[in-house]
This record gives C-alpha cells, sequence and structure tokens, in this order.
DNA sequence: TGAATATTAATTTTT
DNA sequence: TTAATATTCA
C-alpha cells in the first residue's frame, strides 16, 4: 500500500480490493463503520446513502428518489460488501431490468474497485440474463433442452399466428398481436395456464383462450424455444418443482441486490422471493433499491404493490429514504415535489436539495398549435446555445412517440442536430433479423421459425402453398421444417421450379452448417449472405433506405468479429436487443418521457401537456385513477430530468389522426405551485388560444386562469382583440398551414365566450372541406356535413358563417 | 408474384 | 394524417 493520501483524497472513491491496512486515523474510522476495512470510498457519501450502504445484512428497501445517488449506493454497496470480504463476487446476486443498466453498474464497480472484480461477478445481470443462465444449467427438469432458442417478439407473434389458425380461428379476427399482449401479461404475473382467472380466459377467441396459450407453450416445447416471458416463469417453475436445485440458489447467493424494484412484475418478484427464501430463523440479505414515484410501467405488468408491501413480505425489513436531490435546483425540485404530491398511493418522500440554488423558475409557456411549440422551442434552443450550453445537454421530452416528428422538420429546416432516442434498435430492423435468421438456422438447422422467415427471402417462388406443404409435411412425420423441406425436394410432390429453389436451399443450410466447424464465423456470415442473393437483393432494391440496409448488414458482420463463436453471438442478441451507439455529435435529444427515466440534462423542454395527451386519454379511460397517477409520475419523472431548466409547454391546437381538436391545458399544469413557477409571455404571437373555454373542460376549470399573466394575456375579450388585430397586420404570422393560416380575426371570435357561436343546422364554410351544414356541436368542436368532403368533425375556429 | 388499392387503427417499451 | 396490413387484380 503506497498510495499517498494526496492520491486518495483525490479520488474518494477508491478503495483496494484486500482490506487496508489499520494506522493512524484510518483504524478509527473502521472502527465507527464497525467494519474491518476503513473503506474511502464511504467518504463522499451522506448519512443515508452510507447507512444504505453498510446496512448489508437483513432486508433493506431503499426509497432513492429522483437523483439522490441511486446508482452510487448500489454499487458502492457491492465493493463494500467485496471489500469487506463479505461474500466472492460469484455469490452476489444483483439484477437490473435493462442491460444498459447492468453494463452501467459493472463499469462503475470497476471503477470503485478494480475491474478484475466484476468479471468475477458472473450474476449481475439483467432478470432475464440471468434466467436464461439458470435455465441453461437445469432446464432439462422443466423439459429444456440447454441449446433451447429464445424467440423474440416477432418470432413469438408469428408462432401464434400459426396457433390460432390451427385452433380454426380467423386470425383477422382474433389477432395474434393481441393474443402475444395477453399472454404476456398472464406471464408477468406468473399464471400458466391452468391458473389464469376465468375472466381473463374469455378476453380471447370467445373464452379459447386458456386454449389457445396451452397450445402456445405446447408449441413452444416442441421447437424448444421459449419465449421473453417463460425465462421468469420457467425459473419459477424449475425453482417449485425442484427444491434441491433452488436450495443451491439460495445457498450460494449471500446477497442479492435490486435496482429498480418499482418495476417489478408478480413473475419477477416470485423469482426473487424464492431465491430470497432462508430456513427458519435465518433472514435473506436483500436490498431492493426503487421509487415508487417513478414507476410508469403499470401497463408492462409493473406492480407497485410490490415495493409498497416490502415490509410485510420480509418482516423486519429496514426502509432508508433517500431524499437529498443532487441534481436539480430549487425550483424544479419543489415543483416536481408539489406535483407528486398529488398521488394518493405512494410511501411518501420529500426532495430537498443538495444545494441552496433556487435557480430559474419552470417555465410554462403556451402556443396556438403544436408547430408554434417547434418553432419556438426550436429558438428557445438556439438561444441556449448561443449562450454557450451544449446541445448534448439539452432534450425534449414527449409523451408520445408522434410528438417527435413535428420537432424533427423544425430543427431540419433549422440546421439544429438532434437525435432520436429509442425507436426501432439495431437488432430489430428488418434486414438484421433476416440475416439473423439465416445464421440461425445454420446454427441450428432445427430452427424452424427463423427457417419460415427467409424460407422465400429472398424472393424463390416458394410462397404460401409451398411453404403450407412443407408445414404440414414436417408436423405429419414430426420433424423440423427444413428437414422436412429436403425431403419434399427430393420428391415429385412439389412443381419442379420450386423443388429445384427449395432443393437448392436445403442444401446450401447443409453446406454452411458444415463449414460452421472451420470457417470464422464473420467470414462464414458474409459467405452466407451474399450465396443466399439476400445482399443482392437489397442491391437491386432501388429504395431510398437499401442503401442503409446493407451498411447494417456490413455493420452486423463487423460485429459478428467480437464474439468467439456464433452461438455466443446469437445467445447475446437474442437477449440484449441493442448496440452502444457511440454517437459523440452535438445534438437535442428528442425523447419519450419513459426512455428519459434515469437521464438527466441541464436544460429540458416538456411539450404538449394537454389534456387527453398527458396525462393521455388512454391512460385515463384503461385504468382510470391508476392512470392518472401514472401519468402524473411521468410527468414527475419528466420534470426531475432537469438540472437547471424546465420548460413546459401547451397548445391550443393539436393534430389528433389528421383532425385538428382544440384541447385544453394538462390539469399536471394545475398541480404545480405558483411560487416556483413562471408564465411565459407568449414567444411570438397567439398565443394558447382555448383559453376561452376553460371550465368546460370537464374538470372544474383552471388554477391558472387567475394567474396575473393568464390574466392580462389570455382573458379579456379586448385584449384579444387588440391583438388579434396586432397579429393579422403582422406579416411573420402567416406562415405555414393549419390553425396558424388562419389566426387573426377567427382566433379572436372562437376565443370569446364559453360557447361555439354557430347553431345547429347553420351554413358554413370551411377552408379546406369547403361550404357544410353543422350537425351538432360540442363545446367548440362542430360536426359538420360537408357539400363535397362529407361528415367532418372540425374545430369551429376553422370554420366561417356564410 | 407483385403492384395497386382498401382497410384499419392510432401510448408508453424492455427483455 | 399516416403507416402498416390485407385484399384484389393483372
Amino acid at each position: 500500500m503506497t498510495h499517498s493520501n494526496a492520491d486518495r483524497h483525490d479520488d474518494p472513491l477508491f478503495d483496494p480490493p484486500t482490506p487496508a491496512p489499520r494506522a493512524g486515523g484510518i483504524a478509527a474510522r473502521a472502527q465507527a463503520a464497525q467494519v474491518s476495512s476503513p473503506a474511502r470510498y464511504l467518504q463522499g457519501l451522506n448519512p443515508e446513502q452510507r447507512d444504505a450502504v453498510e446496512t448489508t445484512e437483513g432486508a433493506l428497501l431503499v426509497l432513492a428518489g429522483a437523483g439522490t445517488g441511486k446508482t452510487r449506493v448500489l454499487t458502492t454497496r457491492i465493493a463494500h460488501i467485496l471489500a469487506s470480504r463479505r461474500a466472492f463476487p460469484s455469490q452476489i446476486l444483483a439484477v437490473t431490468f435493462t442491460n444498459k443498466a447492468a453494463r452501467e453498474m459493472k463499469v462503475r464497480i470497476g471503477a470503485l474497485i478494480g475491474g478484475e472484480q466484476t468479471e468475477g461477478m458472473p450474476w449481475l445481470g439483467t432478470f432475464h440474463s440471468i434466467g436464461v443462465k439458470i435455465l441453461r444449467r437445469h432446464g432439462e427438469l422443466v423439459g429444456l433442452r440447454s441449446d433451447f432458442t429464445i424467440l423474440d417478439t416477432d418470432d413469438q407473434i408469428r408462432l401464434m399466428k400459426q396457433v390460432i389458425q390451427a385452433a380454426g380461428l380467423d386470425d383477422k379476427r382474433w389477432p395474434a398481436r393481441q393474443l402475444a399482449n395477453l399472454i404476456d401479461g398472464w406471464k408477468n404475473r406468473g399464471l400458466s395456464p391452468d391458473k389464469i382467472p376465468d375472466s381473463d380466459a374469455y378476453a380471447f377467441a370467445n373464452g379459447r383462450g386458456r386454449e389457445l396459450y396451452t397450445a402456445y407453450q405446447e408449441r413452444l416445447k416442441t421447437l424448444n424455444a421459449v419465449d421473453f416471458g417463460d425465462l421468469l416463469t420457467e425459473c419459477v417453475r424449475l425453482f417449485r418443482e425442484h427444491p434441491d436445485v433452488l436450495a443451491s440458489f439460495q445457498q450460494r447467493f449471500r446477497y442479492i441486490l435490486v435496482d429498480e424494484y418499482q418495476d417489478t412484475n408478480v413473475a419477477q418478484y416470485l423469482w426473487l422471493r424464492l431465491l430470497a427464501q432462508r430456513p427458519e430463523g435465518e433472514r435473506a440479505n436483500i436490498c431492493c433499491v426503487g421509487d415508487d414515484d417513478q414507476s410508469i410501467y403499470g401497463w408492462r405488468g409493473a406492480e407497485v404493490a410490490n415495493i409498497l408491501r416490502f415490509d410485510h413480505d420480509f418482516p423486519g425489513a429496514k426502509v432508508i429514504r433517500l431524499e437529498r436531490n443532487y441534481r436539480s435546483t430549487g425550483h424544479i425540485l419543489a415543483a416536481a415535489s408539489r406535483l407528486i404530491a398529488q398521488n394518493e398511493s405512494r410511501l411518501g418522500k420529500t426532495l430537498f436539495p443538495a444545494t441552496d440554488d433556487m435557480g430559474a423558475p419552470v417555465m410554462v409557456a403556451s402556443g396556438w398549435d403544436s408547430s408554434e411549440e417547434a418553432r419556438s422551442i426550436g429558438e428557445d434552443i438556439e438561444r441556449k446555445q448561443r449562450q454557450g450550453i451544449s446541445l448534448n445537454e439539452i432534450a425534449i421530452l414527449v409523451r408520445a412517440s408522434f410528438q417527435m416528428r413535428e420537432f424533427e422538420d423544425r430543427f431540419v429546416t433549422l440546421g439544429l442536430p438532434y437525435r432520436v432516442i429509442g425507436g426501432p434498435r439495431f437488432f430489430e430492423r428488418m434486414e438484421i433479423r433476416d440475416a439473423l435468421a439465416y445464421l440461425r438456422v445454420t446454427q441450428n438447422p432445427a430452427d424452424g421459425l427463423a427457417f419460415e422467415r427467409i424460407v422465400n427471402t429472398p424472393k424463390r417462388g416458394l410462397g404460401a402453398a409451398t411453404i403450407q406443404l412443407i408445414h404440414s409435411h414436417a408436423r405429419s412425420r414430426d420433424i423440423p421444417l427444413l428437414a422436412a423441406a429436403g425431403e419434399l425436394a427430393a420428391t415429385e410432390e412439389i412443381k419442379p421450379r420450386q423443388r429445384q429453389a427449395l432443393g437448392d436451399l436445403v442444401r446450401n443450410f447443409a453446406r454452411w452448417s458444415e463449414m460452421l466447424e472451420h470457417t470464422p464465423h464473420p467470414e462464414l456470415a458474409e459467405i452466407i449472405l451474399e450465396e443466399s442473393g439476400y445482399i443482392e437483393m437489397w442491391q437491386r432494391d432501388r429504395s431510398p433506405e437499401a442503401p442503409g440496409r446493407l451498411e447494417n448488414l456490413k455493420e452486423l458482420v463487423n460485429n459478428l468479429g467480437e464474439y468467439d463463436s456464433l452461438g455466443g453471438f446469437l445467445e447475446h442478441v437474442s437477449l440484449v436487443m441493442d448496440t452502444e451507439g457511440g454517437e459523440t455529435e452535438e445534438a437535442v435529444s428528442i425523447m419519450t418521457l419513459h426512455s428519459a427515466k434515469g437521464l438527466e440534462f441541464d436544460v429540458v423542454y416538456l411539450p404538449g401537456w394537454e389534456e387527453g395527451l398527458f396525462p393521455h386519454q388512454r391512460a385515463l379511460d384503461e385504468s382510470g385513477k391508476a392512470g392518472l397517477e401514472e401519468e402524473r409520475r411521468l410527468a414527475y419523472v419528466g420534470l426531475t430530468r432537469a438540472r437547471r431548466h424546465a420548460t413546459i409547454w401547451f397548445v391550443g391546437n393539436r393534430r389528433v389522426h389528421g383532425l385538428w381538436q382544440s384541447t385544453l391545458p394538462s390539469r399536471f399544469i394545475d398541480d404545480l405551485p405558483e411560487d416556483h413557477v413562471e408564465v411565459a409571455e407568449p414567444a411570438s404571437y397567439g398565443g394558447y388560444g382555448g383559453a376561452g373555454h376553460y371550465g368546460s373542460g370537464g374538470y372544474g376549470g383552471s388554477r391558472f386562469e387567475r394567474m396575473e399573466p393568464f390574466d392580462s394575456a389570455y382573458r379579456t375579450p379586448g385584449w384579444q382583440r387588440a391583438k388579434s388585430n396586432r397579429d393579422r397586420a403582422d406579416p411573420r404570422n402567416r406562415t405555414g398551414r393549419g390553425p396558424t393560416t388562419l389566426e387573426g380575426e377567427l382566433v379572436a371570435k372562437s376565443v370569446i365566450g364559453g360557447t361555439s357561436r354557430y347553431s345547429v343546422g347553420e351554413r358554413v364554410f370551411h377552408q379546406k372541406f369547403g361550404y357544410g351544414t353543422i350537425h351538432t356541436i360540442d363545446g367548440n368542436k362542430l360536426t359538420i356535413d360537408f357539400e363535397k368532403s362529407g361528415r367532418k368533425r372540425v374545430v369551429d375556429s376553422f370554420v366561417e358563417a356564410t
């Protein structure tokens, strides 16, 4: 131990993997901590964090608010367990939801105590990757050979379609996608076919849900395949049916850590609970970290209840709250806290800022329509850019992905660099999946789903009829599709042309599989893609995406070299559907609120805070109050992403499914505390045009009406008229299409007075649809029978009296 | 088989 | 509006 003290001060997180010497002041600290190691890594922690790190024994729930150093606690805790020699790396089970989180944890633990240690942490990973590891080892006990394949969503749906058709059902009336969602839901809840509630079983195809689920599971077994849900449920089954196996894992895992506990579903909960079970008198060392206020995945099976009843599951559990926020300034934090405080079902936490810098208030801005929103945010970003803020520190967080488009369009015209985060990932692209299917069949000739995917890609003249034939032959002989295809190609059953094509394909696969032994796999992949005609198919393709797809295929082959076998690569790919996008260029990030969880930016824009969009109508319709609260948590997540500036936007008109609708400001805006919010003067013209309809929106009027800027800017008819006259005179405003071209006089008309100025039966004119008669009036939305274009629903500000 | 046309539905997304 | 999917026709 020759480090100088100066070195150590520079890096408070440093700690050698072996116990440090006990001398002088270090020993005193060690005594205080009551552990053998004086643990330098503990130094930068606040008291709660430190408590969470050092409470290694027993059950511990860490309620970590946004920006309170959750990952730091988790990683330091692991480092602490290792450094104090409480367990070997292989005795720690650390689960996350995403590969990204797992990767980050590995890196950070490595930084804390040296990378060699994390190399030896085989049980740090996602629920699914750990599930695979367990099933590869013990799967035979639940009827899985160790080389089982993992189906992705696409395979899953295709398989279900077959199951539906096999059951004699119309797959148009009963879409496979819907069944997939249903079955996923059951698996999320840890329900096998015999356990699903009767009410659920009737949710599909008049009560045949259970039967289809059973059939699907049988098909999976014969294919020696599992879907993502099975990775957990089959583990649970394994543990339940084979207590000896379970016991060996229970003994192995001396410490269990779980990240994002609020996102666990029932299956994951059962999985964890089994592993954390201990004989009478013993306690498991399980530490779950999460934030009930950031639970935003209820729709995908996450059970906030898991975190809410933690101390019931683990009696005597200690609960530590991390409430000191190191991320955001005072105003932002106060606004977010006030917002989330309106939720009823929560454990209750109050974030307080680590600094006394209040920073800037949360801005609430409004505009006439979504194009003004995009334009104005664009201008604002350019302003920020001139102030020297890096574009990488700016994000736009939307509720739904359709909102992104407007920003993209705007930024393209501005020449403002941006990147969209989320969206289809590399391994989800069509060409990549096709290529993977070739590789899968080569690796495993029994992979029927992969074979089916590419049997006629590129086109080989093997249409539905031929495939049907292969299918029935495979079923009657009980052999894989590829084998069946081979046999068929040797008979007169099929037409010569198809016979030739099929024979070629089967022979190709036989040859490629053989080459697997002695050809380096990146090279083989290239050969396969070339010889199969797949590359050629895209080379011939004249569509604008084709070059990009070829590029991706090249990328895939390059990637392949990083794995030591084709099998290893495929295993990785099936679980890790993402690649590390090493984009370093300066760009504004555009993403959904969901994908923003866990990230932070200096400047955050939150557009589209309007009733119906956010909270989303569907969440409200489908889940009622629970849905509303989840939406509010989403708003909270959005606000807490911001370090220094948060700007919320709402507009009066937004196009929904191609129709312009007038909208009301989100109720979440009313949830914000006035003291920490500043309402922006409309950046350009027009402003929010719906204010006149406040109070008719079904939730009892907005507190914002009474706020000073709203009073002056939006409420008085005189002001409105004056303003709209001024706007009309301003040629800058005559841009674009949609409502913006129709401002001026019409804005004033529609805003003045709470109800429509039209009456049923009145003949009106519309710029786009021409003349028509009003059929019904709903607030400011009119249903009009147009003479030329039929019945349409429009906003009254778009029509003129004739 | 492929292109043209009709139909349908439209949050959020990881593994 | 639009994008994906299904159907129809050549």
